[in-house]
DNA sequence: CGGCATCCGCTAGGATACTG
DNA sequence: CAGTATCCTAGCGGATGCCG
């Protein structure tokens, strides 16, 4: 793991544009993936259907503003479906669709790439702040 | 592309944990990419070594005070390296380690997707809000 | 050259209250 | 139930100035 000569071919992170990365679209996808509830609101609907106060629970500790607004961006960005039962009172159901599905497996090979370094990260970090703070 | 049932599996996103992913290392990993220059720092080292100034000139519209937390984060991380040559000027050169080079793979991943993905995503939005304009 | 230190505006996001 | 609306604050990140 981590050879430095055998290691995978780095495809080119470059030519994506000067200014941001605006051109290649990763703006967009990094502005989701900076709202902290994003990928645990992925992760719960890449289960299967929920309604608004499912994933309110499961979302442990997010707030009605924050899950709403999760939601709606992620819903204007083509990831999440929204299903409106208009009973009374109403239900509303929200799925992940095939680009939904598709970002969240690039989300999963990513955690699992954080899993695997986990441990080298902390190790440095502590390793860091030892010599900082030696200092 | 995006086919409903022959879709990449969707591997486990759930099991993370289910506080925040701080448990899977997921959070690290996403506040590095939350940062809007590191995937930019990346790129350009990813090409090479770089010396602080080249990063500061090639990085368009960066401050000096984003340049400087931004590597200091990813060399707090590991993901690069500093070296400091103790002349006069002095001489400092940024390079990433092979952690790094692993982390810039990941995010090159998800520059490809989002290439694929773009067109698609500012359809949605543009329709989303054709939509909630006209109501 | 390669940085810190400081001040300061903006926005992400929590808490709270109200509605169809 | 499933939201909107409002207020409020902590922190990110830009601008500026100073230093070895």
């Amino acid at each position: 793991m981590f050879d430095t000569h055998t290691d995978v071919r780095i495809p080119d992170l470059a030519p994506c544009g000067s200014a941001d990365h605006e051109d290649c679209g990763l703006r967009m996808i990094l502005d989701r993936l900076g709202e902290q509830w994003t990928v645990m609101t992925l992760a719960e609907l890449s289960a299967g259907p929920r309604r608004y106060r499912e994933l309110e629970r499961a979302l442990q500790g997010i707030s009605q503003r924050m899950m709403t607004l999760t939601l709606r961006r992620l819903e204007r960005d083509g990831h999440v479906l929204r299903h409106v039962e208009p009973s009374i009172p109403p239900s509303v159901t929200y799925e992940l669709s095939p680009i939904g599905r598709s970002f969240a497996a690039q989300v999963a090979a990513l955690v699992e790439w954080s899993r695997q370094t986990k441990a080298h990260i902390e190790a440095s970090r502590a390793s860091f702040d030892a010599r900082s703070g030696q200092k």
